[in-house]
DNA sequence: TCGACGTTTAGACAATCGTCGAAATGTTGG
DNA sequence: CCAACATTTCGACGATTGTCTAAACGTCGA
């Protein structure tokens, strides 16, 4: 599943648009969790893409985990996720990442 | 104004440097709950101040419930809580905004 | 084919979180 | 002084979260 994973018909789109309440509020919960941050940061870090286990984090926690911080980082679309194999390719959204940005900044600036 | 109050005792009081790593892991979870995130919201936009009970969510959620708001929110440096008598004023700490914005674009742009 | 490997799912558990009501604290005005 | 008000603290509750183990799934190489 590479792509999202809206429930109510709302498609949680990762273009340079603005984001949804919705995803608004998934990228920050998201970003809130150290180790998911830490994860975050390395799938930015190696532009391109690289698979799950070779996360710094996969021999600190167990693989299950690791599973639901990819999940949840993909559910907010920070990142997007592509089987190769028996691997896993993580790919940085930096749309995303850029769209929550501009959001925070305009919805907490004085002319708002 | 630029400068902190020289001699109150008010525990977190940063210039607009960078945060650490405790402080930049509390913002992010301060943002992180929508209805947090909703009275930063208002108190951003009254720039200069405004008492607890002037919040919009005042009747929405009970005294107790802004109360622990308002001290995550203080706790993580978003806000600085000033006694005026009975109320106690809200002031937005942007530079606490803008360094966790800093940091956020810094630690997942592509040269980190 | 079969087993090893990467990943996901299911189920469970403790910790944290958002919320509340009630009581306490502190402050102003009559 | 006292009553009303703004806010905080306390203790509790249900929901969510991060984590685990165990099992299942899917894919490759020998």
């Amino acid at each position: 599943m590479t792509s999202e994973h809206g429930q109510d018909g709302e498609p949680v789109a990762q273009e340079s648009h603005e984001l949804s309440d919705r995803q608004f509020a998934a990228v920050a919960k998201a970003l809130a969790d150290p180790r998911r941050f830490g994860i975050l940061g390395e799938i930015a870090a190696s532009e391109g893409a690289l698979p799950c286990c070779a996360l710094s984090d996969a021999d600190k926690v167990s693989a299950a985990t690791i599973s639901h911080h990819i999940k949840e980082l993909e559910t907010s679309g920070l990142i997007a996720t592509v089987r190769k194999g028996r691997f896993v390719e993580l790919v940085f959204q930096r749309t995303t990442l850029d769209a929550y940005l501009r959001r925070l900044s305009r919805s907490l600036s004085p002319t708002s």
